[in-house]
DNA sequence: AGCGTGACTCTAT
DNA sequence: GATAGAGCCACGC
């Protein structure tokens, strides 16, 4: 099957933008905090992705700029780029403390601090929140 | 009420 | 694949 790369845009979203318990959140702000709490540990998502399915006036920067008043009840570090890199170069934080904690829950990061986000990124339909498993066989399977 | 800023992303070089 | 430029929209000043 094609998985032809969906343009931005507004494309079909996955069932969990249609929860209510999400879309009737009041504010701007919790809409997107609930969607990151559901994020499993081991599991990422990218601003882009969480844009696209909040919809409304939504997109990868005001994401970014809601995470960063997230506060220690988001698993915010869960929360990546598209390029599957940690984008808090401008915030105050120490720079690889994202990678850290994400490490923490089984992530393997390259050399040039990118993820896969092929076997890491949540759709936010499955239910399971295992990663696809690896061959070890292949270690670098998405390296350069 | 207008302007600049920013945990981004896409497209073209 | 890395880099540059444009687009995007909520917020604060």
């Amino acid at each position: 099957m094609t998985m032809a790369k969906q343009k931005r845009g507004h494309q079909p979203v996955p069932a969990l933008a249609n929860d209510p318990a999400i879309t009737d959140l009041p504010g701007y702000h919790e809409r997107v905090y609930e969607m990151v709490r559901r994020i499993p540990s081991g599991r990422v998502m990218t601003y882009g992705q969480i844009a696209e399915i909040l919809g409304e006036g939504y997109t990868p920067r005001t994401i970014g700029f809601v995470m960063h008043a997230a506060d220690e009840a988001v698993p915010w570090h869960r929360v990546i780029n598209a390029q599957g890199a940690c984008s808090t170069g401008r915030v105050l934080l120490p720079v690889d403390k994202q990678q850290r904690m994400l490490e923490a829950e089984g992530i393997t990061f390259n050399e040039r601090g990118r993820c896969d986000l092929a076997r890491y990124r949540w759709s936010a339909d499955e239910q399971d929140s295992a990663p696809t498993q690896t061959d070890e066989s292949q270690p670098s399977l998405f390296a350069d």
